[in-house]
RNA sequence: GUCCCUAUCGUCUAGCCUGGCCCAGGACACCGGCCUUUCACGCCGGCGACGGGGGUUCGAAUCCCCCUGGGGACGCCA
């Protein structure tokens, strides 16, 4: 057990995506493999957007790709209270003030320092006040005089450093009373012992505000390891408008959880020239020291590619129980019909999602079967009726459907048509399966069983024409 | 605009710290071939990158500087 302490801290104000997942992951990882703490925390200060849906999407998502928590889910709209008493804190000791500057005042001056090429940062008109008019106000922190830079150690980017001059005094409560982002990440990180912090990119300009108001308030300060940003295709950070973003799309689109880990931990970081891992692989080879440092393009190609990977190596059974649902939405009920579990061992090699493997098993459960009109044309045609009639009096002949006795049950037919296989095969195929693509004949034969592949071939031999 | 980060094939990356083993390796995608009862799988082969310019060095993808490109931040969002 070592004492690291990590967390995971989305704000629910909407699905878990992508990015996020890659975070929480890596902050999983990390805990597990040094047996420290994985806390999750929801950021949900901002009232007006955050949701229960939300909070229950992401508890969803993280559940799917398997990432269990110590501690939590606390939710920060539950220490409302406290934070306002950290602030009063700063107030008491002079480390914050009143800042009755209206939102629109405030746009105005960052709008005129944009325009004068100035970087558009507070002004401090309320910093030194003495009045306290019955106005509302929001508090302000005020930045520690007499401080050149403040600098930390990121564990992915190495050394940051920025200008105090760069810094202004931020807002830390609300004219309504509860408490930012910027200060409550620092009181809770504090108080909730975190040792490290894992968090996306985008937060590295926080960090210095955060250092500052850590030492503020008497806290030791964490270790950081910003995460880079996930880019779309045309390297535009990732939205909807490049494909699904949410992780539980991807669920529904057919993706196994574990292809899903494999793909986001591989974007950002590597270990040598392996692709694929486990999650048992990942903590014990998981390292910030391999994450890049630059952003990266979320490649869908990639990810279909692991997932039919997967889908190849994975367990029959458990992938039927997967399966199920898919098919249930195609209104297929597998009670009656083949074993589910030998349907999709046929099945493996061809689908590169649930979504594509139910599609492959349609025909499996469909009686009667329902051709697809260009192969019935093709291959259902009169003058195969004799050859139907042949394999019919063949298969009827086999005792057993196992491969062996299925091929001395076609080289008779191929004898007495003096056919090749493949001239046999197809037509058979389009009364077996209804299409030109399936699983070997020899195996949709053995799913299908002796009198359901019969009934078949006699519904094709009624369908000639 | 200002600040912060960043830079190897189209994409994810190995190599960079500890220069020579790299006229740069793997994976996805793409192209060609083989296998074959269809579709896939698989196998074999191909295409394809050190952003540019200066240094340092006998020697630089690897070290230093500048430029350029890309990303992020600049909210009473997180």
């Amino acid at each position: 057990m070592s004492d690291l302490r990590v967390r995971f801290a989305p704000s629910p104000t909407g699905y878990l995506h992508i990015g996020g997942a890659r975070t929480a992951l890596f902050n999983y990882l990390l805990a597990r493999q040094q047996q420290g703490i994985f806390v999750l925390r929801i950021e949900d200060t901002d009232v007006e957007r955050s949701t229960q849906e939300s909070v229950d999407a992401i508890l969803n998502a993280m559940e799917w790709l398997g990432l269990s928590c110590d501690e939590g889910p606390f939710y920060q709209s539950d220490n409302f209270d406290h934070y306002k008493q950290k602030v009063q804190q700063l107030l008491d000791e002079g480390k914050a003030y009143r800042c009755y500057c209206t939102p629109e005042e405030l746009e105005a001056k960052r709008e005129a320092a944009m325009k004068e090429g100035r970087k558009p940062k507070y002004d401090g008109t309320c910093r030194n006040r003495n009045d306290q008019p019955e106005q509302p106000y929001v508090v302000r922190f005020k930045l520690p005089e007499g401080r050149e830079e403040v600098a930390f150690d990121d564990q992915i980017k190495g050394r940051i450093s920025f200008k105090t001059e760069e810094l202004d005094d931020l807002i830390i409560q609300r004219t309504d009373g509860t408490p930012t982002y910027n200060f409550v990440v620092v009181v809770d990180d504090a108080e909730m012992g975190m040792t490290l912090v894992i968090r996306g990119d985008d937060h590295v300009n926080n960090t210095p505000r955060q250092i500052l108001l850590y030492e503020a308030l008497g806290y030791p300060v964490p270790q950081f390891a910003h995460v880079p940003m996930i880019l779309g295709s045309d390297k535009k950070r990732l939205s909807k408008r490049h494909g699904a973003t949410s992780v539980m799309a991807y669920q529904e689109m057919g993706y196994l959880p574990e292809a899903m880990v494999n793909y986001l931990v591989r974007l950002g970081w590597s270990h040598g020239d392996e692709e694929i891992f486990s999650m048992d692989d990942l903590i014990e080879k998981f390292s910030l020291a391999n994450v890049g440092r630059a952003a990266g393009v979320f490649n869908p190609e990639k990810l279909l590619w692991l997932n039919s990977h997967y889908i190849k190596t994975g367990d029959p059974q458990r992938l039927a129980d997967l399966l199920k649902p898919f098919l249930a939405e195609k209104g297929i009920n597998t009670e009656t019909g083949p074993d589910l579990v030998a349907v999709v061992k046929s099945l493996q090699e061809r689908a590169a999602t649930m979504v594509e493997m139910a599609d492959g098993a349609e025909f499996y459960y469909r009686d009667p079967v329902h051709y697809d009109e260009k192969a019935r044309e093709k291959f259902l045609t009169a003058d195969k009726a004799s050859i139907f009639e042949t394999i019919a009096d063949q298969l009827e002949a086999c005792s057993e459907f196992a491969e062996e006795s299925l091929e001395a049950a076609f080289a008779v037919v191929m004898e007495k048509t003096e056919l090749k296989f493949g001239k046999i095969a197809q037509p058979l195929r389009v009364a077996l399966t209804g299409g030109t693509a399936s699983p070997s004949i020899y195996e949709v034969l053995q799913v299908l069983g002796k009198e359901s592949a019969l009934k078949r071939i006699n519904q094709a031999l009624n369908s000639l024409s």
